[in-house]
DNA sequence: CGTGCAGTTGAGCAAATTCAACGCTTGTGG
DNA sequence: CCACAAGCGTTGAATTTGCTCAACTGCACG
């Protein structure tokens, strides 16, 4: 059960990693953790607390955010099947994760692996590699935010696309509130651009969530 | 000469990390580089090239930054004495560095780090702990990229002058276009929300690089 | 059968960009 | 030493973009 789908690696004109590289550190993140299942909406930490354990989504999604400005919301990553995180803690998390809908999460301590880390350099490796991958990621993210609407959103659609190499039909798991706290725009932005893009055929709707692309749009 | 400041962190209501924590890493870095020289704007490394070093700058500053959308520029970062980057490639780097004034940069080889982290475990937490650092700097810049500009700006401003606990007088190492593709402006809105600062006294510009910031900013 | 949440659409508005012009400083060549 | 070109910075006017506020629909759940 521990066994999910390596997530497909974002970053684009890169030679292929050697799955072997990081293979004795998944081996002990699988042995030394236990998984957990949480309903929809479930906050899983938040800031300020303790951050005891690293995690992986086995089922389902989960989102981790800040609040700035006081109220408003924002939300720094997706995690699905086969992600990492819970990694942005030093020594308390600074931001929040909850599950978008319900979720089955991997989680292990952080001091069994550090204990694991001295006499298996492959853990290090493996810490450092997607520590590495998710530095990459938030920084596409921010790439993201300096498009304007239709262009983030057609990103966005992407980045979900790309996970799943097999269909153009994708599944959103989540509100439009949380894809316009995702890219820095309001629901109705989000509604207005994906209207508009149904409006030139790059993308058909069967429900709200459930988005087909044309293949003009896959890059 | 090695010895340089270290960077205050960021981060607002952490406890203070002691400082042994990651001292034997700092200590192999140390010993493991050398450091080099640069003129003004000269590139560090650039995308695709094979990241061989870790680097920490000693004098000067250095700048992060990818292109989008053809020819846009994004500013992922500014690097002040005492900070390390070129952690954020995998094999190959995929963002370029480079100097924004004359600069003497410390590196150190990637091998020889990953050689020496097999027997000190400090030279492991080191170099996560200067990951989660960067990686809780980019979180911040995304969110700082989600205010409009004046709060851009502001922000900007304290963080040039959170590194300076002394005075509250700043000196800008870089041309407002600089400051424009780190916030996500034009040169023109950076310039409009300045003079705009000035006109309601909450900075005061000797020169355009020289700003003195009001008491009310310093949050 | 109503209540509430999610999603869409429209009209007016605020904010930042674009395009353009101009001042200041600096460095270079006559 | 002066003239002039180039880079940096500022300012103005017009335009574009996304936001705010508001109404309305469909759907799910009690």
């Amino acid at each position: 059960m521990a066994r999910a789908a390596r997530a497909a690696s974002k970053s684009k004109g890169q030679k292929r990693r050697r799955p072997s590289a990081a293979l004795s550190g998944v081996q002990s993140f699988d042995r030394l953790g236990s998984p957990t299942s949480y309903p929809r909406n479930k906050k899983i930490y938040k800031p300020g607390e303790l951050a005891e354990y690293l995690y992986r989504v086995e089922a389902g999604c989960v989102r981790t955010y800040s609040e700035f400005n006081g109220s408003r919301r924002h939300i720094h990553a997706f995690y699905y099947p086969g992600d990492y995180f819970g990694l942005e803690a030093n020594e308390h998390h600074n931001i929040a994760a909850e599950t978008v809908m319900p979720s089955s999460v991997f989680r292990v301590k952080r001091t069994a692996l550090a204990a694991q880390a001295t006499r298996d350099s492959g853990v290090v490796r493996f810490l450092l590699h997607i520590g590495s991958l998710e530095l990459q990621r938030t920084q596409n993210h921010s790439l993201r935010l300096l498009n304007g609407a239709q262009m983030r959103i057609v990103d966005f659609l992407r980045e979900i696309t790309a996970r799943k190499p097999s269909a153009r039909e994708i599944d959103l798991p989540m509100p439009r509130s949380d894809v316009a706290d995702y890219l820095g725009l309001t629901t109705e932005s989000v509604s207005r651009a994906l209207t508009q893009l149904k409006k030139v055929s790059a993308i058909s709707m069967s429900t709200s969530r459930r988005i087909t692309m044309r293949d003009a749009l896959l890059s």
